[in-house]
DNA sequence: GCGAAACGAACATACTCAGTGTTTGAATGA
DNA sequence: TCATTCAAACACTGAGTATGTTCGTTTCGC
């Protein structure tokens, strides 16, 4: 087992019972309990768990988006599909706004070396985008979320608003025919109305766990969107019910 | 000779003759040929020089501002002392925009941490200052140019001007009492000015090689710099002159 | 206050990966 | 055509990281 394999058994049994033993741990996964105390600071100061006398607790309140660190390791290879299917969306040449996320980063990985004009939502969107010469990159001003490094605030609206794009690529945590699309928190949903308010286009794309989800922040109604991208996860009736409201769904 | 001093050799001939052959090289730096091509091939990726057969030509033109990967490795140390007492002049709970260039990534670096708002512009400067979580960064929108990863162009602007900062912390190409502060390029100049126009006051930071210089871009006489960090290298009448011109010269 | 458990610093070991050199066959240009 | 240059493939090396072990210190329950 793993360094990474060992993290999402941590965070499995964190799930499970909101704490969990270093001394468990060890047994579990066959290693040293001075190992587990290394992936718990580590955790630690990522800011997903505290640790405690003896093992650690969760820190990840329910309902509540997971951070990052965590988030990137979920349905990788799903994104990854969603990702390439999205890029192949965009035309040569387009402009686009590309929103924050584990999923849009992907979409970032695959746009790279494209000649395409990018305006990315976060830091390491930017980061991959500006390595090469073919893509124009024009970054979105705004604050950033540490650990996250997303952009938001006035300054990435006051951005996305003096520029029009052909299409926007929004990633959205929830997602149902019934109450729409929906983001975990009021900046995030701030910026995907603008990136959708200056494009002709909006492209979402979501993994199948996030179809038929609520999350607090309302965006839009799901008819706003053109187009879905999603894993062949998700349930055929509450994609039918999407289709219905006039979304043309793609399933990779 | 390790890969950096390589990469040295490989500019300093570059510099005298234009051009450089494999095997010369090879036999200078007491390395296999094919190490000297890889470093080449290196080099021509991030656009220093063109490869041909046998060897490589210079691709720098004269008196244009050298490539990022070349001025990141000179004055290394004077830029990370000057870096420091800039960071020393920045009072705690401060809001200031900070220039793109290798020295104010020192800058960056000795930032990340403190309780202080930071509009960076580059991302590289944001990407250090977003690991910490006690500084706010607040990321100017703009344009990335490829390779240097700094930001301009009329978002850039707009994101400076759509806030006020105590001090602007900026790098310069050439610094003389006669003809003021310059920078290698137009889209810079109207970024740095401005920065200076929304902060109260603006440091300058630049090492010694760059006082007495003037490059294309004008940006502002000396007299609007209110302080000038500098390593001890520099001419001290030149010093004198722009001391004369009401800037407070700090030489670390 | 006492003792057992947990902790973390320090050192030793194992592993990974980037950088380098050598070989060899293909590509290039005089 | 032929010598030179190139680049792919493989082996070697050293730096840096991850892990385990030891041991003295800290913490908590009693």
């Amino acid at each position: 087992m793993d360094s990474a394999e060992r993290v999402d058994l941590v965070i499995a049994r964190l799930k499970e019972a909101g704490e969990v033993g270093v001394a468990e741990l060890a047994e579990a996964s066959g290693h040293s309990e001075m190992t587990i105390r290394r992936d718990l600071d580590r955790l630690e100061s990522q800011g997903v768990l505290r640790r405690v006398r003896g093992g650690a607790v969760s820190l990840v309140p329910r309902g509540q988006e997971p951070p990052y660190v965590l988030r990137e390791r979920q349905a990788v290879e799903a994104k990854q599909r969603i990702a390439a299917r999205v890029a192949a969306l965009v035309p040569t040449g387009a402009a686009l706004a590309l929103d924050s996320g584990t999923t849009a980063l992907e979409v970032a990985r695959e746009l790279a070396g494209r000649p395409v004009t990018v305006m990315p939502l976060s830091l390491q969107g930017a980061d991959v985008l500006a390595r090469s010469a073919e893509t124009t990159v024009l970054v979105a001003g705004g604050e950033v979320r540490p650990g996250e490094l997303n952009l938001h605030g006035p300054l990435a609206e006051a951005s996305l608003a003096a520029v029009r794009f052909d299409v926007a690529v929004v990633g959205c945590c929830g997602l149902s025919a019934g109450d729409g699309v929906t983001a975990h928190d009021l900046p995030d949903v701030a910026v995907k109305r603008a990136m959708m308010r200056s494009s002709q286009r909006t492209v979402a794309a979501a993994d199948s766990t996030k179809i038929g989800l609520v999350t607090m922040g309302y965006v839009c109604p799901v008819g706003e969107i053109d187009t879905l991208v999603t894993d062949d996860g998700a349930p055929e009736d509450a994609l039918a019910e999407i289709r219905a409201a006039g979304v043309d769904v793609v399933t990779v």
